[in-house]
DNA sequence: ATAAATTTGATCAAAATTTAGCATATTGAT
DNA sequence: ATCAATATGCTAAATTTTGATCAAATTTAT
């Protein structure tokens, strides 16, 4: 058998048992202790698992290398999908914001990925943590690009740092756009804790902040609280939402923009 | 039977079993398994397949030839035909250099952007000022990837800041890899201005400095110099280098590596 | 604490795989 | 049909992986 495919049968085993002991690896897998032994401690160097006294253990997914959830590829396309031509609308209407040579932060997305559409003939200055938005506004677009440093996340397919990050911090925008999970009189949500921090690091070097969410996100809770309300300036939404709310977000001086689902387009 | 179908015929059943090995190729398709190396060599140049020890693997079809040459192409991918099967050699001797799990910085460039092929099947960490092979990398390994924060420049295809960068000030690599277009007594250049300053801000994080170089840069000058001689450890050039100069280097305590450029793959 | 049992890492020879060079066969162009 | 270019198969040498053995380290049982 194959090194590699040793490798990942043994993976594929530990991924369902959590454990295993170099013997069992060692008869489910045919291959002597000793290359198993090598394979524990080979893997072990390439993070994929964690090797413990006679044996091997599952590393949990915060600890694992992404095993190949591709940028551009599954897990962030197929949020993509949902809903997207209502996002698609919103992003547009988004874009519609900017004036051409303005400074504006992207918060990475689906949401906002599909202003990428919008802004390839607009000619703005983008700071956003969103690489794959990056790669496409580098391709289709004129747009001056600039990016946090940080590690590369696969699955969201975006930049994030622990560090206070001088390049956000010398950065000065006039707006700021994001998605959200869920948007309610307790402020606007976010799902992932990873991406927290770096949102509110971006939200301080903008004087707006704009955020995009379709009429289902409205009221929706979430897991964590992002920021106030208080912060939001502008809220784009979809024709559909519930008028109760909408009527509330104004009140709280919040600039509530419609988009109208039966739109052409 | 004709190369093509041959090619076709391995790649289907490459498809539905995810792995072969050289010798079961070898008997489904009644070649001798000197042919089937050659096949697998070839489509993993394409990148239609990955080569492991023992045969081949499947491609997710993400990573497949499918997709578009990144960032507009231009100029970045042009400088890159020039010498490219040197600096293929050079790259493939460059990744030799580290072990799975390391931390390493890869300066941007047509010599370093080689690398990407060999890096592949490694499971390193990787800062790279270079968004190309970020891209290429992200797409098509599990290497954990950080980027410095900055200005995404398309012509070079990299990242720049004119900050202080905490992403990379918190970095610390065992190796920096660079390439450069010139090299000799008065030490390595750079003839790109805006380049100078991230790099010498990535050496610094490094303790080892690797520099890439084909043989026609042994002795060339250029526009500025980035570093003095006594700051580089490893020199990988190819076989026609000029004796004088590898000696002198070496006698400059640079440990010089060289590729012979007659070699085939 | 001591002994027994187990696990580990190191070493080495055998087996498998890769590479390189050369001879032969096939193909395409004239 | 002939020549050149390319593709193929074979072999020997170099490299890598594997499995077996064993001493040292660690854990478990007494």
């Amino acid at each position: 058998m194959l090194e590699k495919q040793r490798h990942q049968l043994l993976l594929d085993i530990l991924d369902e048992q959590q454990f295993a002991s170099v013997n069992d690896l060692s008869s489910q897998l045919n291959a002597s202790e000793a290359t198993i032994r090598r394979d524990i401690t080979k893997l072990a160097k390439q993070d994929q698992l964690r090797k413990i006294r006679g044996g091997a253990e599952v590393l949990n997914s915060s600890e694992r290398r992404s095993r190949r959830p591709h940028l551009s590829g599954t897990a962030f396309l197929a949020a993509k999908e949902q809903r997207a031509d209502v996002k698609r609308l919103l992003a547009k209407e988004a874009v519609k914001f900017c004036e051409d040579g303005e400074f504006i932060i992207i918060n990475g997305g689906s949401s906002t990925y599909m202003m990428r559409e919008f802004l390839a003939e607009r000619h703005l200055n983008v700071l956003t943590n969103s690489f794959v938005l990056a790669q496409e506004l580098a391709e289709t677009s004129d747009n001056q690009i600039t990016l946090p440093g940080g590690e590369l996340y696969r699955k969201q397919g975006i930049i994030l740092s622990a560090f206070e990050n001088d390049t956000i911090q010398y950065y000065q925008a006039s707006k700021m756009f994001m998605g959200t999970p869920g948007i309610g009189k307790f402020g606007v949500m976010e799902s992932d804790p990873l991406l927290i921090q770096t949102e509110q690091k971006l939200k301080k070097q903008a004087d707006q902040l704009i955020v995009l969410a379709d009429s289902t996100k409205l009221g929706k809770r979430s897991n964590f609280i992002l920021c106030p309300l208080s912060e939001v300036d502008v809220l784009i939404t979809d024709s559909e939402a519930d008028p109760e709310l909408v009527k509330y977000f104004e009140s709280e001086n919040i600039q509530v923009i419609l988009v109208d689902v039966n739109q052409p387009s």
